[in-house]
DNA sequence: ATATCGATTATCT
DNA sequence: GATAATCGATATG
């Protein structure tokens, strides 16, 4: 492969070694802003990745940790910078990658994409035919939509090592630094909401969060 | 634009 | 039996 030369129509991407995932769920979603999420086909699915959410491990009631090591949740307790896949809702798969160290049980749940390439791919996965731009948003602005689109399932994905190009399934760096980081509380959870454990692109057309928390009753 | 609600299943109490 | 790290549809201002 050619190296360095200075007109690529695309920057070669390269993968995130274990050490970038070994490290506090906190700097690693920070971090993981304005990386690549890659889907390996023949024409491989990317995007980059424009909204994250923390989740601390077993004393985070938020977090799916803090359930203990289950069969569903010993990824999480494993070495980091693999998929950690979970099924909500009867509906939709959610993607994170576990961080921290083998035994400590930090993430990082994947919020939001934009699209780069193998958009018609994603927009059959989702079943969305693109008419306008807006349309485009669609695709992977949320946790739910962005696993649809990358058709990622939990049979399929669940441990899948996020660290090696040699994955179906891995995230790596094309040279993209982010200009501004918002952080704000995480949305859609009931439990320790108030903590300020989400980061985004700021002004990203991609970041979800339209939708607000789920409907609380008024209090009686 | 915001508000409410049903879908549908793994996991936990 | 209840709940959930969500989404899409429908109703209404």
């Amino acid at each position: 492969m050619v190296q360095s030369s200075p007109n690529h129509a695309f920057a070669s991407i390269i993968p995130l070694g274990r050490a970038f995932f070994a490290g506090s769920p906190r700097r690693v979603a920070r971090q993981l802003l304005g990386k690549i999420l890659v889907r390996a086909e023949n024409s491989p699915l990317t995007a980059r990745i424009v909204e994250t959410e923390a989740y601390l491990g077993e004393n985070d009631p938020a977090a799916h940790a803090a359930a203990g090591n289950t069969p569903r949740t010993a990824v999480l307790f494993g070495p980091p910078g693999f998929a950690y896949v979970y099924f909500i809702y009867g509906n939709h798969y959610c993607l994170n990658v576990s961080c921290e160290a083998e035994g400590k049980a930090g993430s990082v749940l994947f919020r939001a994409l934009e699209p780069i390439t193998g958009i018609e791919e994603m927009a059959r996965a989702r079943n969305i035919s693109l008419r306008t731009p807006r349309d485009l948003i669609q695709l992977t602005s949320g946790p739910g939509r962005l696993a649809q689109a990358f058709a990622i399932t939990r049979s399929r994905d669940n441990g899948c090592d996020l660290t090696t190009s040699s994955s179906s399934l891995w995230i790596g760096d094309d040279g993209f630094r982010p200009a501004k980081i918002s952080i704000t509380p995480r949305i859609g959870i009931t439990k320790a909401a108030h903590h300020r454990l989400r980061y985004f692109l700021a002004g990203n057309r991609f970041v979800s969060g339209t939708r607000r928390h789920p409907a609380r009753k008024p209090n009686l």
